[in-house]
Formats: C-alpha cells, structure tokens, sequence
DNA sequence: GATGAATGAGGTTTCATTCAT
DNA sequence: GATGAATGAAACCTCATTCAT
C-alpha cells in the first residue's frame, strides 16, 4: 500500500491547493508521483477518492484528539486538550484541513457523505460537553449546537491564519479560543443578564 | 434588467445547489428560465458571473446588519443586533449564504476576490467589538481575531441549520449565539481561572 | 437539421468499415464533417447515436419495402418484389446493411432494445407469408420463423456479395433467392416426402 | 493444460455475454476464474486469445457436422443430418454460436481472418449440394451461394431462438429448416412457374 | 507456471464560450 | 436585446499490456 499512501499525501496537497472540481486526476497522478491508471486502480473514480481522503483524514484528526484528551478525566481539562489538539493538528496539517473545511460548506450533491464523516466528529466534542454539563462544569446547553459552533470558532480562525499564511502560535491560539468558548467575550464580572 | 434579476436568483439557486464549478452555464440558463447567450450577453463569463453574485449579495448582507446595528449606541446591544439580524439573513437567504460560505473558502484563484470582500465584512463586526472593548464591556483582545471566530460561529451553526433543511427558530438560534459568545459555555459563577 | 443528416451518414459509414465499438467518436465527428462537440449536442452519447442509426435506418428500409410491395394485391407477387426490394436496398445502401447485419447479432446488451427494432421488420414479411398461406399460395407453417429465414436467407448472401466486393446483379441475385425460398433446392416433380 | 480449458469456457461465456470489444480481459480473467497474467501467459494477446477460440470452436463444429453426416451416402439425407446436426450443435453450444456469428461479421480488420475460417465450413455444405445436384436430387444452382444461404436461413433462425431463451426443440426446428430448404414456402403441387 | 499491481495511450464525455440569426 | 446550434480544449475514465514476484 506504498502507492496508496503517496496518493493520500498528493492527492490533500493538490486539493487543498486547488480545489476538489478545479484539481485534475491528472495532477492528482503528477503531484503523488504514480501514473494516473493507478488512480483508477485504488479508487473508482474522483468521487470516492476524495471520499477516502475525507473519511481517512477525519479518523485521523478523530485519533489525534482521542489520544491528546486521553488519560484525562476532567471534561473542563478535556476541553482545553482538546482546542489545543485541534489547533495543532490544523497547524500541522495544513493542506488536508483547508480541503475538510472546503468539504465542509459542499454542496447538495457531496452534502450527505461529508456531514455524517462530520458529524461523527462533532459527537467527540459533544461528548465533553455533556460531560462537562453533567459535573456542573458547563452551563445547560444543547451540546451537539454547541459542539458545532465550538468547530465553527475554530477552524474558521484557524483557516484565515493558514490563509493568511502565518506561522500561528499554536500554545497562543488554542488559549485564545478556549478561553473565548469557556469564558465568552464578556468581561469579568460583568452581569450575564445585563443585555 | 428583468432579465439580470432573473439571471441572479436562478445562478444563487443553482450554485447553492451544486457548486460554482460543477453547476453549469446550461443549468443557470436553465434556472433563470433565459436562454445560454443571454447569460453572454449580460456577463463576460461565468467568473463574472461569480464575481457579480457574491459582491452583490455581500453587499445585501452588510446592508442588512448595518440597517440591524443603526441607530443604537451601545456596543453589546449592536453585537446583540448584528447576531439576531445575521441568523435571520442567513434563515432568509439560505442559497445565498450557503453560496457565499462555500465560495469563501474556495480555490486559491477565487480566494483573494472573495476573501478580501468578506474581510470588509468582518471589519464591521470588529469594529463594533472594539467600541465594545473600549466601553469596557468586552474583555481586552484581538478585535478581528474575535469576529472572525464569531462569524465562524454563526455561519457554521447556521449552515447546520440550513442543510439539515431545519426550519430555524431564529429568535432562539440566536439567543443561543450571543449567550455562547458573549458569557461563553462556563458555568455562571464558576471562576473564570479555575483551569 | 443538415448536420443530422452529415452525422447520419457519416456515421453509417464509419460504423459499417470498422464496427460500433472499434470506430472512434472523433472519427465519427471526422467522417461527418461535424466538431465531435455536435455529436454530443444532438445525442446523449455514442449509444443514443447507435441506436438512432439503427432505428432511422430500419424505418427507412422498411419504407422502401413497403413502397415495393404496395399497389399488388397478390401475395406471392408481393413476396416477389419484397425480395427484390431488399436486395436492392442492400446492393444501394451497403455502408448501412452491413452495419445492420453487425447489430443483429449484437450481445446482450444492446441486444433488447435493436432486436426489437428488427423484429417489427420480420412482421412485415411475415403479414406477407401470412396472407400467401391464407390464400393457398403457400404452405402452412409458423409465418414469423419462415420470415425470420428469409431474412437470413437473404441478409448473409446479400452480406457475402457486399463484404467480397462484387458488384452484385440484383436480378440475378433477386431471382436465385426468390426460387430459393419459394421452390426450395429441390428438383422439379421430386417427390416431397422423398427422404 | 487445465488453465486452458477454463480459459476457454470463460471468455466464450463472457464473450457472447458482452461481444469481443466490450468484454475487457479483466472480465475474461474473472469468468474464467484465474488471474489477468495467466491469460498473457498462454496466449499473446486478446487477439490472440479470440483466433484461438474461433478457430478451435470452428474446428468442433466442423468435425461435429463431419460426424454427423458420416456413413452415409445418400447427399439429400446427409444435408438433412447437417442441418439437425448444426441445430443441435447451436442449441448445445448456444455461448459459442452467438460468439460466432457476431464475430463473422465484425470489423474489417478480423473479417479476412474470420471469414476465411468460415468459408471452410461453407464448404463443407456447398460439396453435399454438389453432390446432390450430380445425383439429380438437386436443381442446378451455384452450389456456394445456396450453401450460405442456408447457413443464413439455420443461423438467423437458430440465433433468434437463442435469444429469445426458448428451449429450442431441435427435432422439430431441423425439420422446419429442412423442409423449408429444400421444398420451399411453396404450396405442394403448385406449379413452380406461376409467378 | 501463475499472479496482480502498475501503467499510459487512447477513448468517451463535458461545458464555457462564440456567433450568425 | 436575445437566442441556441455549434465548437474544441480539456476533463474523466478504460483497459490491453507489462513485469517483478
């Protein structure tokens, strides 16, 4: 599975770069280094390759913050691990995130298979959640919204600095949205109830 | 031109539908209930086409949180305003938005057009986080940073919404937003320090 | 509709010289004269043109058959020229019998939709039977199986003729196959039930 | 070889399934249940494999025919045993016959080939007509064309009833098909110039 | 003898764009 | 202003063949 693997790695850089329709087998082939009748030997076409890699690079992102919440029993703590893992793997892996968050917004035809890959992911993040509300750590919500907008702060912020092309302070970033989802914009001690 | 507003809501149909690039010129024609070459003879092309619609409706969006925020002087209640108006404009405008949103973070070629208009956009909500924070209402950070994270915030809970075809309660959706960006998920009275 | 009609006879000709599956869409478009683009504008694909050959070019033989019988009330003498038509229409349109005698025998799965074309040829020629047994003229025997023999009959001589290139005297030729079906190998005054 | 043999059963089954340019080797391989390489070991090419099954099925049937009428004399009853015989051979042999048929007519590129084959056999049939018009049982007539006609009136007939999937009464079609070659359509007693 | 992953030439099809009407 | 038949560059995909194992 050598070939599959060189395929996987091109395959996110040209679509990261490119665009999933904009982006050529063609180029597919060229930037993984195998011919493009390989292509076509390890996947059925254009469609299930970039459902591969989405589904593929998901369970990865899913075991990278597995392991970083792992060992760890306080959901507040989870939380934080977890925002931290996030904005490092977003930082490591640049070309593949930029292309989830592309797969993200896809269209109805794609909309189906990419949003339960997506959905089973925002379950992680809402399993803390609840657990966090249960210890009485986090205020009642609905905790799958929650989770969703918890993904939304970051990797929208996340994708305008790889956008943008900084290099982005990981230790800087990941406590900026923590303490932006945990603690909200308001200042302390300010009055929730006061709007 | 009739057929110019007909062009516009048949292509905001269509793309929202399928994607900019695997929706064609045929289907937008089609939508529009116009024929190929009128498209022609109305736009350069379907890159000006694009150009066209997300300028257009980007302008519509900044009009209608402007016309939300006016006439009100206090920062957290135009932050306030700009989340309710921004949810119903995404609850309105459902095409458009999940157009605009896709559109965003497309190809690296459509990028920099997009991202600069939408950059305008997120000077809006900056600004008013600033007044916030110089009111002392709003804790001291970085002001684009912060709407960018709220915006992701809104689009990605408000995209959920929409593609799962969800008629939104926006009074309540946007509760929900302002509450999680303004007093964050924590618990009211839990020690903002405690982690 | 005159690139139709180019296509049409483009197409035939390509089709009959390297068979449907050997000869090229861009030869199809060469030989017709048209930009392989119209091909597709005016079918859905070299199936769809297939079998648009297949069915104009039965109705147009089956016209020309139904003209060299009509106006003669006996149906031996309507057996007579039905025979000589085809042979005829062979000898004229060599390019599309062969063609035709290639789709006849096609694999399964073109086979349901082109038999069925053919077969509303063999009804012709068997209503003919048919009233030639009704009228005492010929002996009693299931008219769609004789029919579907003399088609044989005269399809894999006419095809051996074409494919060897010999200018074919369609009298001659009409007459052989005529006494043939008609009168059998048999010699005169034999006795039938002699074997 | 055991190889061989399968090879053999496998690509007539999925060559009169599909026709020799739309069934692919992997297909070929797949039916006959070994891998792609193996067929590139025993034969040179798909060419190749084809020539080989022509030629080896043209063989059968010829000796098939050959025994048949063996031990006899008399030229009409041996074409009545080579026409039972070829309407068995078809029924028994149905993936191979349709195999056959469509490639006698195919392309011009294997037509030289394959029709040369076929001729062969033609002549087989066309030396019993001689014979039988040398004896008087037969009227005098080119004794080559009324061999392919014949083969056209059992081939056309045999292969409808193929595939058509009816279970094919051999006794019943040979005597129809022998009937109607050698006495033809004709009415008993009716005089054979009367047209 | 036998295998199947890998290849790339060449096929089918798509679609943005043009232009005569 | 508006149209839609026509175009061809460029996309996706197929498949006979090779070759290291």
């Amino acid at each position: 599975m050598r070939k599959v693997e060189q395929i996987f790695q091109g395959a996110v850089d040209i679509f990261a770069e490119k665009g999933f329709d904009r982006a050529t087998m063609d180029e597919v082939a060229e930037r993984s280094g195998v011919a493009k009748g390989t292509l076509y030997y390890h996947f059925d076409g254009k469609e299930d390759l970039i459902a591969f890699l989405m589904e593929e690079g998901l369970e990865r992102l899913s075991k990278y913050v597995h392991e970083a919440v792992a060992g760890c029993d306080d959901p507040a703590e989870q939380l934080r691990r977890a925002i931290y893992g996030l904005v490092r793997f977003f930082d490591q892996n640049r070309d593949f995130c930029q292309m989830l968050l592309m797969g993200v917004w896809f269209n109805r035809e794609r909309q189906v298979q990419f949003r339960q890959i997506l959905r089973n992911f925002y379950s992680q993040l809402a399993a803390i959640i609840q657990a966090g509300m249960e210890r009485g750590q986090l205020r009642p919500m609905p905790a799958e919204l929650s989770a969703t907008g918890l993904f939304g702060l970051i990797s929208v912020i996340s994708l305008r600095v790889i956008l943008d092309g900084d290099a982005m302070d990981c230790e800087q970033l990941g406590n900026f949205i923590f303490q932006q989802y945990l603690n909200g914009a308001r200042i302390c001690g300010e009055k929730e109830t006061s709007l």
